[in-house]
Parts: structure tokens; C-alpha cells; sequence
DNA sequence: TTAATGTATGAATAGATATTCATACGTACA
DNA sequence: TGTACGTATGAATATCTATTCATACATTAA
């Protein structure tokens, strides 16, 4: 007896059920593909994506990160710990500035392969 | 005379003028950093990355994505346009059926990147 | 032509998100 | 201790987004 809940949703005909079943045995665990979902939308806003880029040239402090994107230093705090969520930033504390940087080498081959995409367009 | 509109945000002092210069200097221009940010964007969804992880591994139609993923085919080809718009996918009809692949082979090195980071955690 | 089916798309809606505002926290210094 | 200042954060809001629903378009076959 099947559950309300579980009706397929797909609204036609399968086509080939034996690429279905082989791209599906192959799928990532839902964990990993939230996770990835995650990163990505980390660095899918403008902001994010300049205070990432700054860092890849220099760590930086809260302020000199506001003055440099001319943005309140309210925004770039929030940003910031979305950035820290996803473990693409660490900061260290000298007395009360916090200065931010780069968490690995993802970013850059992020990064790379990102406007690699988008310049040959 | 400074318009209202130009008043600087950052309502901090500036503490490294020397870091904030070098790295100004070498930010992205506004296009790429917007195109990159449309790019991460599309693969900030799960559902897209299940059809790009799947697309990955063999073309597919649009019908054989939405009995994969259990959703709708409207679902889908919403966000197949997405997906069409940032060139991550390409198709070629065959008579009614439309089958999408992946464009290039930026997506795999973006996902074999993203994974690496978000595995080792 | 008509019916069936695969796909695309506009409108509507519920949920997510970026920024602002106000304010709290932590540290240095007088 | 009190003040100043760098940073963090909760609430509010305007904007954006993913899905659903209804429907249109395109192709095939009867």
C-alpha cells in the first residue's frame, strides 16, 4: 500500500530506465551534496566573493574589509560568519581586531576554474 | 562636493591603507566577479547538482532527470534553463526529446573541489 | 486533423537571504 | 571605573528563489 507521500512525482514516461538506475547508484550521499550545496551558495553572492578575493591577496581586519568594499561593517561581520560556516575563513584576535583569512586552497582553484568558465563564454 | 550617495559606509577607521591599496588594485572587474557569482549561484542548489552530478556520468532527458530525482518535470526544466543561461549545460532534440549534457569540464573540477573541501572537515 | 506525449514557460506563493538598524560584547586606555 | 572603538548579532525588511499549477508549444502517430 503506498503512501500518499510517495507517489512519484515524475509526470511522464521513463525513458531509459537503464541510465536511471546507473547515474542513480552513482549519486553522492544526500550529506555531501548539502554540504557542497552549501559552499557554493556561499560564494555565490558579489560580497562574499570580493572578501574571499581580498584575502587571497592579503589577510585583512573587519574594518579594512568594510573600507575597502565601501560597506557597513555590520554587513561584512554578517558575511564574514557565513564564510566562517563554510570554513573558507579563520581570523585570529589582536586585542580587539579580528583579522580574517583564507581557511585553504580550495578558493583559488575555486576561483580558477570559476573564471575560467566565465571568460570563455 | 560629495553627493549624498558617495558618503562612505564603513563607519570604522581604517587601519591598513597599504593592504587596502594593493589588494583595490587587483580585484576582479565588476563583470566577472558578477558572472563568477551567477555561476556559483547555479550550483548552490541541490537539485541542481543532482542533475549536473548526473549529467556528469551520461546525457539524459528531460524525463528520465525528473523520474531520477523525483520531481516534477516542470521542476526540472525550470531549472535546466538555469542551468542553460550560465552555459554549464548544452541539449540536442530528438524529435520531442530533449537531451542535456554537460557543457564543458569545468563542473567536474568545480565539484572535485568543492568535495575535496567539504570532506575534510 | 486530432490525440497523445515530451518539454517549456508565465504567474503565484512560500521560504530563503542580504542589508540595515540598534545594540551588546570585548579590549585598550585614560 | 568610565570612555572609545572594533567587532558580533538579533530583529526587521525588501528582494530573490524553488516549486507548483496551468497552459502553451512541438512532434509523432493514428
Amino acid at each position: 500500500m503506498q503512501n500518499i507521500n510517495e507517489l512519484p512525482k515524475c509526470d511522464c514516461n521513463v525513458i531509459h530506465h537503464d541510465v536511471i538506475e546507473k547515474v542513480s547508484a552513482e549519486m553522492p550521499v544526500a550529506e555531501h551534496l548539502y554540504d557542497l550545496a552549501e559552499l557554493f551558495k556561499s560564494l555565490s553572492d558579489q560580497t562574499r566573493l570580493k572578501i574571499l578575493f581580498a584575502l587571497t591577496k592579503s589577510e585583512m581586519c573587519v574594518c579594512d574589509i568594510s573600507a575597502l568594499l565601501d560597506m557597513s561593517q555590520s554587513a561584512i561581520s554578517h558575511q564574514l560568519r557565513v564564510l566562517r560556516n563554510v570554513r573558507l575563513v579563520r581570523y585570529h584576535k589582536v586585542g580587539k581586531i579580528v583579522y580574517y583569512a583564507l581557511d585553504d586552497d580550495h578558493v583559488n582553484e575555486l576561483f580558477k576554474q570559476g573564471l575560467d568558465h566565465v571568460e570563455h563564454q
